[in-house]
DNA sequence: ATGGTTGCCTTGCAA
């Protein structure tokens, strides 16, 4: 089974470089972010055409996440429990194959003075406690996306320039410890340890062609998943233009499990 | 030196 996490800002601005990994990646399971797109408007033909299923939790503008898969999806969630009928839509979950897959999109933070990066603090703990509450790490479980934080010095571009910034601050590596204290494994780590692949690069000062980037897409997984997990690919070509289509400023990244 | 680019549509703001 193959899970692929993609953030990529807007849905309907790149119809084809939607078509095209689809069709040449073919996953299991496709975790989007920053759909961008209200669900009356959602594009499900592209993805009807493929021969795959979509559930979706959207908004105008803003956020919005789906889950893709081509087999069935089931028990889908959409928001915390605890959430109003209003809130950001950042977050989905459903089972495909017996694996519950989570799908967020982190809050960005903005800057770390700003009350965004508050916020993002307080959604990261929510999202914490909604697993451990609701969730067993001994059931194989991915918990996907924007994660917007770098865990450590080689998923950053100049980590001494980033260091106490937002997506690389101190508050927010202890954020995703407490993952990781729960039972949750980066995949990637799993089978890279060298630094310099990133996920993001910022679409100014072609920062994609010094690679100036940082990894804050991940997949995140408990050991029974991690057992099975056979290889860990980020996808930098969905960060090229491709015929015409400019690009989403993060990769897609897939986790292959046995 | 707080620059640069992209997407949406609040032609400013979030990223």
């Amino acid at each position: 089974m193959k899970i692929t996490t993609w953030n990529v800002n807007s849905l309907r601005t790149r119809p084809n470089r939607l078509r095209q990994f689809l069709e040449t990646e073919a996953p299991d399971v496709l975790c989007l972010q920053e759909t961008k797109v209200e669900d009356a408007s959602f594009p499900r033909e592209t993805f009807d055409e493929l021969g795959y299923q979509v559930e979706f939790f959207g908004e105008k503008t803003y956020n919005g996440v789906a889950i893709a898969a081509r087999q069935s999806i089931e028990s889908v969630q959409r928001a915390f429990p605890t959430d109003e009928t209003d809130c950001q839509r950042r977050l989905i979950a459903a089972t495909v194959g017996g694996v519950r897959v989570v799908n967020v999109y982190v809050p960005n933070g903005s800057s770390v003075d700003s009350p965004k990066f508050a916020f993002k603090l307080e959604w990261l703990g929510q999202l914490r406690q909604w697993l451990a509450s609701e969730h067993d790490a001994g059931q194989p479980l991915a918990l996907c996306g924007d994660f917007n934080i770098a865990p450590d010095d080689r998923d950053v571009w100049a980590p001494d320039k980033w260091r106490g910034n937002v997506l690389f601050h101190p508050d927010e590596h202890a954020a995703l410890k407490e993952f990781q204290d729960w039972g949750l494994h980066d995949a990637f780590r799993l089978h890279h340890e060298e630094g310099g692949l990133y996920s993001w690069w910022d679409y100014r000062g072609g920062a994609f062609r010094f690679n100036h980037g940082l990894r804050i897409d991940l997949i995140l997984v408990t050991k029974p998943l991690a057992d099975r997990c056979t290889g860990v690919s980020i996808h930098r070509d969905t960060r090229k233009v491709l015929d015409g289509e400019k690009p989403s400023d993060h990769a897609a990244v897939s986790a292959v499990f046995a």
